[in-house]
DNA sequence: TTGAAAGCGCTAACAA
DNA sequence: TTGTTAGCGCTTTCAA
């Protein structure tokens, strides 16, 4: 028995009769031999249960055919999502993803990071709060595409969140909510930044006012903190940085007995799972997460061969209508107790039909 | 300019006056080095901004210090928590994770399975319903250690189910429930078979009756099924094999006004974030997901290294009260029933406690 | 403790 | 179309 090693291209090579480097063409880059030969050698290889060494490949070619998916948080429902559309478009080009979940950045992880950046030909980033100098430091090592997120002109790959925004207002509007209250998420993120312009604008467009409240962080807890704040300034609907919040919002909100959305409509961004399962249902601007997460690879792995342009691209949500939103209320049932309802502003709202 | 690529141990050898096989000693064992000659090779590789190449380490070595984390579903929340654990576990082993999402064992992404194993030392799997022979043939071509399941003499890391049975059982039987159902999940999963022996073990032991219907897909759809069965055969308490079940369980109890948990009490495995979310919320079995996924990277990791043993272990669970479960009804309320639920939206029920 | 030299398995000119 | 021959950057005997 000639050692229990697993077999080579040499191995298969004498087998087939043909020179080793034959068999590395007839593998990676099958057409540039001839048919005969090719047969031959994959007999060869299949009796011999040759598998290519993508290790040997790697250090000869100096590409590892390795992309590496970096979140800072692996249990985010939506990174899930996100690193499901991504694996599945690397394994469709034959690409492995190494995860790396950086966790908002904290030093521990910087060297495993640094370490998995090291073994890959690129990488796809989804992590909506790092600081902007982390994203360039990764970027100055490998090419890379942001997911969910902008910067200057790397390329990137985001929710439609001006339009998201639109039918956000325009589907408020409808309920006859004039005025609406932003409860705003991370001050540094670029998601952010971009539901306070679709915000206005939107506004604008649509006739409804808007204020705002917050930072707040893009949690459940977060939403809840929001509740408090909100209580002191009654509105009646509030838009929220995402759904996480927005949940965090219900929850606070029915607990202090003011009800969703009979009181007050609430919505989010994100259409995670547990939107779907709260009672009641979150209405919701869904982004396409897994559309994303492959779109981000494809357009990586276009960079990379050179086929690709740098550039970012928008795909478009959609709204999710759920339970917890509905006609604004002319005369509030809850009069009795704290209610949310502004009476003022003057102006009696149009009941339009449901 | 001397090109731009990147420094190797030949550049730091020469401006450190060494050879380079003393660099890549200093590098890689530490200590076979004099003190000072490692100094001066360190300050002439953090001159150099050189980083050594884990690629052509590995291609020298055989190893790659990179391990698969193999799951069928990224999405799943428990998937995502056993990830976060093994990727702490891995990174601060200085190890490299690649995910590889197998999808349950769908044909296109056995390809990828295949190239990600390839170039990994070993594997840690969490595929509560991938075939036997599926693992089985994995497990010929690397180490690996199973999560939350057991096969053979394969290590494994798992929770103590029957304990977790045990405490469910206790605390139902202190509510006055002297029969529970249990709502099966997917016939060839491990973890359902350990159930329903804990169920037996634990029923003898606290006095309480059980029977079985099933099995059901794991999922929310699949808990919505199973209320249908549950509805033909009456019971004050159930069992689901996992949070999913019964969360679609509750779902679909409540819409059809049957009220959880003063009719009916609902229990779960798993303590997903989901189940602190739904109204009510889930009394459950708490899995130390985080702490399952970092054992099984350091038992895979000692095996790697000759250190470890081949061993299965069984961590413990904890069970996690929340609003689900009550205390049996002498007189159950069914004559107004469905009036009082409003389906989907009313916030009549009582908010879940976190 | 250090250096010289031979690989690891593969790819990529360059010739034939 | 195929073979020859150098590497890729590192580790690892074996000597010195």
């Amino acid at each position: 028995m000639a050692g229990n090693r697993a077999p080579t291209i040499y191995d298969v090579a004498r087998r087939a009769g043909v020179a080793a480097s034959t068999v590395s063409r007839a593998f990676s880059r099958p057409g540039r031999v001839a048919a005969g030969t090719a047969d031959r050698i994959r007999a060869a290889a299949t009796e011999l249960g040759y598998r290519t060494n993508p290790v040997a490949r790697a250090t000869a070619t100096g590409r590892t055919s390795m992309i590496a998916l970096i979140v800072t948080d692996v249990t985010d429902p939506a990174t899930a999502e996100l690193l499901r559309g991504a694996q599945e478009a690397a394994g469709a080009a034959g690409f492995t993803t190494v995860v790396s979940d950086a966790q908002d950045d904290g030093v521990p992880q910087r060297e495993a990071l640094e370490r998995a950046l090291s073994t890959v030909d690129g990488a796809v980033v989804a992590a909506p709060h790092a600081p902007d100098t982390a994203l360039r430091s990764l970027v100055a090592q490998r090419p890379a595409v942001l997911l969910d997120r902008m910067l200057d002109g790397l390329p990137s790959v985001v929710p439609d969140i001006a339009d998201g925004m639109r039918r956000l207002m325009a589907h408020l509007g409808e309920l006859g909510h004039e005025m609406v209250t932003y409860v705003a998420g991370p001050a540094d993120a670029w998601a952010d930044g971009m539901r306070r312009r679709g915000l206005r604008q939107a506004g604008c467009e649509y006739g409804v006012q808007s204020r705002r409240i917050g930072p707040f962080p893009a949690t459940i807890a977060g939403g809840m903190t929001a509740a408090g704040e909100l209580l002191r300034r009654p509105t009646t609907a509030v838009i929220a940085y995402d759904d996480l919040i927005a949940i965090g919002l219900i929850r606070a909100l029915s607990a202090r007995g003011i009800l969703v959305p009979q009181e007050v409509s609430v919505v989010g961004f994100g259409n995670v799972a547990a939107s779907a399962l709260i009672t009641p249902g979150l209405t919701t601007v869904a982004s396409p997460l897994r559309a994303m997460g492959a779109l981000g690879v494809r357009n990586l792995l276009g960079l990379l061969d050179g086929s690709g342009s740098a550039a970012s691209e928008a795909l478009p949500v959609r709204l999710v209508v759920r339970g917890s939103t509905a006609h604004r209320r002319r005369n509030p049932a809850s009069a009795g107790r704290g209610s949310l309802i502004v009476s003022g502003a003057g102006s009696y709202l149009p009941v339009a039909t449901l």
